[in-house]
DNA sequence: TATATTTTTGCACCCGTGTGCAAAATCACA
DNA sequence: TGTGATTTTGCACACGGGTGCAAAAATATA
């Protein structure tokens, strides 16, 4: 077979041949490409319409090699079994996108595969990490700041006070505050509080929070129980566990669950292997919103990060060249439904 | 300030340096990282405690800029609200970083924003596309073969027919065969069918076949129901509209889902709002085996696809530099819950 | 030890674009 | 029309590594 290539493939059109196509040189047919660049708009419409017809698009890993500057992000997730990473990958995505940047997205396995990931990452330059997982821990961190050429790593969506990171995140204290004042306010009593893995010091924010916060109103530490991995099916075997055969008198009168992932589950026992009623039996609690919780069938009163907000601010922070403490804590809403 | 260079940003180390501290050339270094290079055991193991100690990783962009072989695809998704999206694209980046492949995740916002998605994924010059959006029309399909330099374009989990695409999906057509055989036998007389959107001939499969498997057993063609998106929410509101104020004789006795997003939306619908039992009163099928079918509270009967499976076979599929007929279905299996 | 064979290493050139500056072109105004 | 101010354009050099081949070194053979 003859060499002839396909022309849809367009493989090799570059600069040079949609300069030499209308006599200018390369560097202007770039500059036409470039926002603010100084060019005159007769040129650049000109150098748009030859590269319209030749096909031309710039090649974003010559243009990242050469600025050092890729405008792309690794987001590291390890958290699949969370509805809500769903929720936030969209968001992220869409609004990173708006502003130009791309994603590339870091299925971390397991613990140890982390800092392979995160070496990985750091193979393709890109700009900054964005960690929406659970299994960063310090050590992963170090190991992320250590070697590597990330010139930002930010956790998003979950507090860290490790000081060469930016935390993006939903003020936990004050969340967790307001959701013990209502479950407080709403005449519960004997609540359980289900937390998630204690893989992470933030991690326990929520947790110590209510905790605190009941015994500075009622003077006594309510129960909590611990679920390995926010998996809605992890939270029905460890519900299942404390509460079946439990006297009535016994039962806790509300779960306030770290998460809607957990919420969902407990739900599910709590209905369907326990039999008994929600909220006339035990209320539940969540923590996200993800969108189940419009469900009927969950009806989730839960807490809802300001997402958007959060992204946006997040590219606020790329795009910022300055040097400071980016760290920040967001108000999110309480969202009331009927299951608490 | 003075010049300082943070240690721990490691911002410039090249092969060059590597070479330099052992005195080795630069194209030794590059051998050392890469498999299969002649070079000897000795050398490499010199070069990599040198790298080791100096911090050195290949640096990705250029070696793509060089060698036209970026070993990144994109991943283009736009249908975030159905729950399978997320057990797919954990599925996809496991298995392909598994593989030494890094995924480019672009959220393709809505019809008109697929083109702009896809030339940006084609300016990253990914080795290639894989589409799991529904979005994608032969339209969106064109451009995307048009003018821009994708290898390969790949359409995951849905059947396609375009010529110059790549479908690796499951067995459309011998999986609703079995749903239907298994519904039938399970003595149902009154099926509904509950479709998604209407955008892409592929969709029309599962439906048809139902329709078509159906009146070939019993003459009749069966009601169906279009939902305009893979989202639980939207299922709730047209089952709502469909089925509310039906006289009892006129209800289905089952509702066959085009995939699990939909059956979930009509099984909270059908016992919260029509206050009807499953499957006493209404039985429920889906597709995909997304984890909420384990939940008690689901329990849907449902069809699996072999993810994994497909997953390592798309390796193949990017991994092969033949140019032969690639698209694959795939055969999955019939998950019975009691939900039918 | 000399020669043939194989393995290992070095190198010229290329991939496609950004940066800062100097040259050229254009414009403003007297 | 001439001069200076301003905009627009061109260019040398750099970014970091891949490719194929030739030179050098190591090994095998006589």
């Amino acid at each position: 077979m003859p060499d002839v290539r396909r022309p849809n493939l367009a493989s090799n059109i570059t600069a040079d041949d949609v300069a030499e196509a209308i006599g200018v040189s390369r560097w202007t047919v770039n500059r036409a490409f470039k926002k603010d660049a100084s060019i005159s708009p007769k040129t650049r419409s000109k150098v748009m319409e030859a590269a319209n017809k030749l096909g031309y698009v710039p090649d974003l890993r010559a243009a990242a090699l050469a600025s050092d500057r890729s405008n792309l992000v690794a987001l590291l997730v390890d958290d699949f079994a969370n509805p809500h990473k769903l929720v936030m990958m969209e968001r992220l995505t869409r609004i990173l996108r708006k502003h130009g940047w791309d994603t590339l997205l870091v299925n971390t396995l397991d613990r140890a595969d982390a800092g392979h990931a995160i070496l990985n990452a750091s193979q393709r330059r890109v700009d900054a990490a964005i960690l929406i997982g659970i299994q960063f821990d310090d050590e992963v961190l170090e190991t992320a700041l250590h070697a590597r050429r990330f010139h930002k790593l930010i956790i998003f969506a979950r507090t860290s006070r490790h000081p060469n990171t930016i935390s993006i995140a939903v003020d936990d204290a004050s969340a967790m505050q307001e959701i013990t004042g209502y479950v407080a306010e709403h005449g519960y009593r004997r609540p359980l509080f289900l937390a998630g893995p204690r893989t992470y010091s933030a991690h326990l924010l929520r947790k110590e929070t209510f905790l605190g916060c009941w015994e500075a109103r009622f003077g006594t530490i309510p129960e909590s129980a611990e679920v390995p991995a926010y998996d809605p099916i992890l939270a029905e075997q460890v519900v299942t566990r404390v509460l079946t055969g439990r006297p009535r008198a016994e039962m806790p009168d509300i779960l306030v669950c770290e998460n809607d992932a957990l919420a969902i589950g407990a739900i599910d026992v709590i209905r369907h292997k326990l039999g008994l009623r929600i909220p006339e039996d035990i209320a539940v609690t969540g923590f996200d919103d993800v969108p189940q919780c419009q469900s009927p069938n969950y009806a989730l009163t839960t807490y809802r990060q300001p997402l958007t907000e959060m992204a946006e601010y997040l590219v606020d922070v790329l795009e910022s060249s300055e040097d400071r403490d980016f760290d920040r804590a967001f108000k999110g809403k309480l969202i009331a439904r009927t299951s608490a």
